[in-house]
DNA sequence: TTAAAATAGTTAGCATGCTAAGTAAATGGA
DNA sequence: TCCATTTACTTAGCATGCTAACTATTTTAA
């Protein structure tokens, strides 16, 4: 598997399948270390960036640094909220949004948490060097760009 | 958004996210341009897989190459079997292997898929340099396998 | 040779993304 | 000022990945 390709040929079929099979497998290797914690993928991902969104954010605030739509974080809020790890509270200023707060044993999980990922992003960089992770960032940005512009011009063209 | 990070560092987090967002709009783009043909993306992607490996193979074959487990593959070709794009013929050696053939008709579409694809390809390899493809795709295969063994050690331990 | 294990495929049901359509609140222009 | 539009969120339901558990066949080994 994966012998030995003349790559960016092979690639020009697979690189978009490569890249989600890879964020399946780094996904699946997180929740499994997590699994201990009653964590899922989205829920766990979720903290994370609330983590660095500040907590107070508004639910569209955290679904744009997410990168997903709406209602496919107004599930997972839901469980979080279930599971008393974060609070809604309405804004008093705007009262169509509400504002996320992790909760007491919310913050406690989110130390545990970023330890554990801290160990699993170890493992998954290991052999990569600076300079390889960030031409892959910067090559995904600008692919994110270039499927952006092409949806608009595939949809209606502007 | 996106606008001037220290790399490496902000993608501690997110690189997976990245990748899997990436992975989505790619998988928008093309499917949104092939939506005349009336293909989802796990049908077009499994009908190009299944040209490259040439027909006649069988289904666990197919799942192997999409990188994909076989329940996932079943619910596909079905579809593509009743659209007539694709036909399941049983092994003559083995009753329980079915290999997989291109229909005429499928064949008529695949001609059109591939011009289609070979055109948003372009628009979302457009600036990036065959250096950085490569060095994308190296490091995609590199995080494959850091993350299943990474699965392996966290589920049983080898 | 025959019972156990492995393999190809299916079915059922979950997780997480999405769009479409609905509600309630805020905003903006006649 | 008040109706139309926009915005924040929710609900409902689809697409595609998965695992678990089943059937039918093949292979292996006692």
């Amino acid at each position: 598997m994966f012998s030995t390709p003349p790559f960016h040929e092979t690639l020009d079929l697979t690189l978009c399948g490569s890249m989600g099979r890879v964020h399946r497998l780094c996904r699946d290797a997180v929740t499994l270390a997590v699994e201990p914690l009653g964590l899922t993928q989205s829920r766990w991902t979720a903290m994370m960036h609330l983590f660095h969104l500040n907590q107070g954010c508004t639910q569209q605030e955290l679904a744009n640094s997410l990168g997903i739509e709406m209602p496919s974080l107004t599930r997972t809020i839901k469980q979080l909220e279930q599971q008393e790890i974060i609070a809604r509270k309405a804004d008093a200023e705007d009262k169509r949004s509400k504002r996320l707060y992790f909760t007491e044993q919310g913050l406690q999980l989110l130390d545990t948490l970023q330890v554990i990922i801290a160990d699993v992003k170890e493992h998954l960089y290991a052999d990569l060097t600076t300079e390889q992770l960030d031409t892959m960032a910067h090559g995904l940005i600008q692919m994110e760009q270039n499927a952006r512009q092409c949806i608009r011009h595939y949809s209606g063209d502007k």
